[in-house]
DNA sequence: GTCTATACACAGATAGAC
DNA sequence: GTCTATCTGTGTATAGAC
């Protein structure tokens, strides 16, 4: 089990650093120190182990979310901010969301893991939106679906900004904005 | 001359369907009915090429963004809805953010033009926000660089979550989710 | 300027020994 | 399971004729 996992991880590491394309067998291979056969004998086609990378990644990046929102205190209003605030690497970009333009997400199975993640985060900050609206502390007068929408939006948009300008303040001044239209729709 | 024009305009295609990776030059060749030794003529390498493209469609979207918000009608206020709400083609991605994750952007002539395209359209937002605040149509607590970055974010970003999903609709939600909370802004 | 022919490295995968 | 050797196609470019 050593060498799959060995694969798995190198493959992980490759696709968040260089995507789907520049994840050669070769690299993949010098990486995990696993020969063809290794690699050919546990996964049958590069893009069964990218599936399977991805699936891996997809569950760890919800876990980390879940934790996240767990353990932030205060109200649903204050773990919207601090995930919106949360410090993240601007220049290495989104683990899932990174590979969104490449051509290989035609296929199902790679494309999967991104609607996942994506949708899981969406749904429960529609959850602390409707939460929040609840309480008092934001104006009813918004549609939650499109507010989710947008906060994703405006994180994974950062990192595009961010890698364009080789410049990791720009994510962060992107949610900073997005934080303070928030703080204004709380006082609405 | 003419051969030069189909190859710019065949990569320019091929760098808006597929990214920079997957722009061959057997592909240019195909859409472009050059030959090899048309192609290499005119461009030294591939990233020659490219850049040259990518150029010429960092002017295309400058004009076109500049276009856009001057026939815009109302106050600043409503220009920067009207460009949240511009229809988009929210499946083929922005035809230079789409690039921000290849490996080909360490070459700085690659990554120019984006940066050329989002620092423009970031300083008119932030032109913009001032004047709606010195209009009194925004509250004047706000960072204008930061809400700039956050709307363009947005943008950028639903752009990543409607390739992910294969649904065009998330990047209108997301827009819509961002124009809501510019509305509660313009209240506050 | 434009073409065809050629070259070389690498991607992605298979074969078969151990 | 893991290895090395091998195979075919393509990417990226060069050479040289027209």
């Amino acid at each position: 089990m050593s060498k799959r996992e060995d694969i798995l991880n190198a493959a992980k590491a490759l696709l968040w650093e260089r995507g789907y394309e520049a994840m050669s067998p070769r690299a993949v291979m010098d990486l995990s120190g696993a020969g063809q056969g290794s690699l050919y004998h546990h996964f049958r086609t590069k893009q069964d182990l990218a599936a399977a990378a991805l699936e891996q990644v997809a569950a760890e990046l919800i876990a980390d979310f879940d934790a996240f929102l767990d353990r932030a205190p205060g109200s649903a209003l204050d773990k919207i901010r601090a995930w919106l605030l949360r410090p993240r690497d601007g220049l290495s970009g989104c683990r899932l969301g990174r590979l969104a333009n490449e051509t290989a997400l035609d296929d199902e199975r790679l494309r999967a893991p991104l609607c996942l993640y994506f949708g899981h985060v969406q749904r429960r900050l529609e959850e602390l939106l409707a939460e929040a609206a609840a309480d008092g502390l934001l104006s009813d007068s918004f549609n939650e679906k499109e507010l989710a929408a947008a906060l994703i939006a405006v994180i994974q948009g950062g990192y595009v900004l961010s890698r364009a300008w080789r410049d990791a303040r720009l994510l962060s001044q992107a949610a900073a904005g997005a934080c303070a239209m928030l703080e204004q729709t709380a006082q609405g």
